[in-house]
DNA sequence: ATGAACTAGGACTAAAAGAGTCCTCGATCG
DNA sequence: CGATCGAGGACTCTTTTAGTCCTAGTTCAT
């Protein structure tokens, strides 16, 4: 129900985690035992992000990951892409834009415009960008970050 | 993974079909049947968006469904709320702000970021609005309506 | 050269959420 | 009074998520 899975979260915190850790690599188990997550979950996630591009893996003693790329090319849509498979806000969507319903489905144009928000919206903050808003707004002001309104949240 | 659950889709569907039929009211059959959806399961979403003040029923032979208000003034996430519960980006998220890592949990607060923005994204676009943009964008802009700018999406 | 500390990855299992069914009851109208 | 609706409880089936287990290959230090 529009809700991250625990592995995209795990992936993020990861990313993060390496990030901030700067030049030199973590293991798998530094950072399961960091964030309390379970080990052998948090191993296969990063395998995938390393096969992805986005870390580099170090075996053998004092092994571990680091990043591949600089931590403001990697954005959070790219990292949930890839550990959870393309996005999609509604079954109407598939790779080939496929609609179960066709030319009943009536919702399906207005949510592609969601959709595509969404997509912007995770597009447009990198874990460079996590590593900032740590620290209290430093700089780039959130507005500007996510091209969105000043209009209060509601859960 | 990030997706509206086939009840809040059916759910926009039905409104929507309300909507578009005017005043008068349809019966769960009827737009069951338009859409492919299971009886069954659709009078179930029908019956909770009537508890919920969205729809107004009508017993009895003839009977059916209608708005109980304008469908300008009913929000796909007031919609989606109602059917499928709180929305939360992330398991951090729950009624009271509690995050199950607490302090070690380092990527809650960009991504509440992003969980307003999808926020702000669903409170933007009502059942009214999914009217007009069935025919080909009538006036108003999806940049202006989304609030967001004009980077190509990908999937 | 051996063992400890790593990553790589396949195969499973358990739990939770999603989707859908079945059956009964009360209201309304003709 | 019977056909047509909505209201709603109680399940069941399926899919997804989350997590486990086990084995194999790499690298380093002693």
């Amino acid at each position: 129900m529009l809700k991250l899975t625990k592995k995209a979260d795990y992936g993020l915190i990861a990313l993060k985690h390496l990030a901030v850790h700067g030049p030199d690599s973590s293991s798998a188990k530094e950072i399961a035992e960091t964030y309390g997550i379970p080990l052998a979950l948090l191993s296969k996630i990063l395998q995938k992000l390393a096969k992805n591009g986005f870390l580099q893996s170090e075996h053998g003693t004092n092994g571990g990951y680091k990043l591949a790329r600089d931590a403001r090319d990697i954005t959070a849509l790219e990292v949930i892409r890839s550990i959870d498979g393309p996005i999609f806000l509604t079954a109407c969507f598939t790779e080939h834009g496929y609609c179960c319903h066709t030319d009943k489905c009536i919702v399906r144009d207005p949510l592609q415009k969601v959709h595509e928000g969404i997509l912007r919206l995770l597009a447009s903050i990198s874990i460079g960008d996590m590593l900032e808003a740590k620290e209290q707004d430093s700089g780039r002001s959130p507005e500007r970050l996510y091209g969105l309104g000043a209009t209060p949240p509601v859960v």
